[in-house]
DNA sequence: GCCCACAAAACGAATGCTCATTATTTTTGG
DNA sequence: CCAAAAATAATGAGCATTCGTTTTGTGGGC
C-alpha cells in the first residue's frame, strides 16, 4: 500500500498551510478562494483536498499551527530567570523577526474565533494558556518578593494581556506604527505596573518616573 | 419632480446601515450577502441599490458613520476640565453603554482598512484624529504643569492608543472578559504613566504603587 | 384641502459569474 | 505493479448586481 513518506506528506501539508496563511493574511478568510490558495501553493484543487477536507478544515489547521507556535514561545517565558529580558525576547520574536502576515493572521483568527466554533476553541485555548502562564509567573514573582505590585496576579495578567493585544492589533493595522520606538515605553509601563523591588532585576528601577530611558 | 423628503430618505439609509452593521458584525464583511442585509433591513435588493451603489459603498458608508460617532465622542475630551473623569466617560460609552456589535464592527473596519483603500482612508483619518487629540491634550497638560510624565506627549499618546486598542480588541473577542473589572486597573496604569502632580486631580493618587504624590 | 400626473422608489425575478467541492482520469512513488 | 496522489473537468449552489415592472410619495393645479 504505497503512501507518501510521512516526511513529504508533512512537507506538502505545510506548504499548503503556508500558502493559505499568506492568502488569508492578504485578503481575509472569506475573500480568499480555494483557487487562490492552490495557485499560491502551486497545487491543484484535487491535491489540496487530499490534505484538507474543506476550507473550514484549512482555517482550523492554520489556527492549530498558530497555537503550537504560540505555546512553544510562551513556554520559555515561564522558565526564564530574567523576566524582562525574556519579555523583550518574545516582543522581538513577534514584532521584529516575524513577518507581517503572521500578525495579520492572528487577528484574522481572533475575529473568526467569535463566529466559528472550532477556531473559537483553539483560539481560546491559546489565550487561556498565555494568560494563566503570566498569572502563574506573576504569582511566583510576588511570592518570591521580586515584585510588589499594587494588584493581584490575576489583575496584572489581565492588564498585561490587554497591552499585548493592543501591540498586536496596532502593529498589524497601522502601517506607520513604529513598534521599536514604542516597546521601550510599554516595557516601562509594565515595569511600573509590576513595581519590581530594586535588586538584581535587568534594569534599574530608576527614579520615581524619571529619565529611565536616557 | 417628486423625490422622497430628505428626512425619510435619511431614515431609510440609516435603517439599511443599521441592518448592515448588525449583519457584518455577526458574520464579517465578506461572509455577509446583500440578501442577508436586505432581509435584516426589510427591503428589496432594488431598494438597497437606490441608497448604496455597491457592497463596497455600503462598507464605506458604515466606516464613515463610525468616523462621525468617534469624532463626536472624542471632541468632548479635548475640552474636558477633568481628564480622568472624561476618560471614564468615554470608556463607559464604548464598553458599557454601546452594544457589542458596535465594537465588533470597529475591528471589522480596522482589518478591512488594510486591504480596502476607501475604508483605509476613513479609518486612518479617525485614528489620526484621536491620536492627535490625545497628543495635544497631553501637551497642554504638560505645559500647564498638571502632569509630569517621563516621556513626550507623542510617546504618551502612542502608548495610550495601544492600550485603547487592546481594550477594544479584548472586549470584542473575549466573551469572558470583564471590562468593568479591568478598567480601574488600566486607569491606574495610565495615571502612573502620566504622573499627575498632586493637586486638584479627580482622585487621590493613592499610595500602593507609589509615592507619585511626592 | 383634494386630486392628479409622473418620476422616483421599490420590487423581485433574472443574469452571469465565482465559488467550494466532487467525480473522473492520469500520473507517480514505494 | 497498483493504490495513493495529483490533475483536470464538471457541478451546482450562492453571490452581487441589473432590469423590467409595479407601487408610491409629492408638488402643482384646482
Amino acid at each position: 500500500m504505497p503512501r507518501l513518506k510521512p516526511d513529504t506528506q508533512r512537507a506538502r501539508r505545510d506548504n499548503i498551510l503556508e500558502a493559505a496563511e499568506l492568502c488569508f493574511a492578504r485578503a481575509g478568510f472569506h475573500a480568499t478562494s480555494m483557487q487562490d490558495i492552490c495557485r499560491e501553493a502551486g497545487v491543484s484543487p484535487g491535491a489540496l483536498y487530499v490534505y484538507f477536507s474543506s476550507k473550514e478544515d484549512l482555517i482550523a489547521g492554520l489556527a492549530e499551527r498558530n497555537r503550537q507556535e504560540f505555546q512553544a514561545r510562551f513556554a520559555q517565558l515561564a522558565e526564564a530567570t530574567d523576566f524582562f529580558a525574556a519579555l523583550e525576547g518574545i516582543g522581538n520574536a513577534y514584532f521584529v523577526e516575524d513577518e507581517a502576515h503572521r500578525r495579520q493572521i492572528c487577528l484574522e483568527i481572533g475575529l473568526e474565533s467569535t463566529r466559528n466554533a472550532t477556531v473559537g476553541e483553539i483560539h481560546r485555548s491559546v489565550d487561556e494558556f498565555v494568560a494563566s502562564n503570566f498569572e502563574n509567573l506573576f504569582q511566583r514573582m510576588i511570592d518570591d518578593g521580586r515584585i510588589r505590585p499594587a494588584h493581584s496576579a490575576a489583575a496584572l495578567a489581565r492588564v498585561f494581556m490587554v497591552i499585548g493585544d493592543g501591540l498586536f492589533w496596532r502593529s498589524a493595522v497601522d502601517r506607520k506604527f513604529d513598534v521599536a520606538k514604542t516597546i521601550p515605553d510599554v516595557v516601562e509601563v509594565i515595569r511600573q505596573l509590576l513595581n519590581p523591588v530594586a535588586d538584581n532585576m535587568s534594569r534599574q528601577p530608576g527614579k520615581p518616573l524619571g529619565e529611565a530611558a536616557e
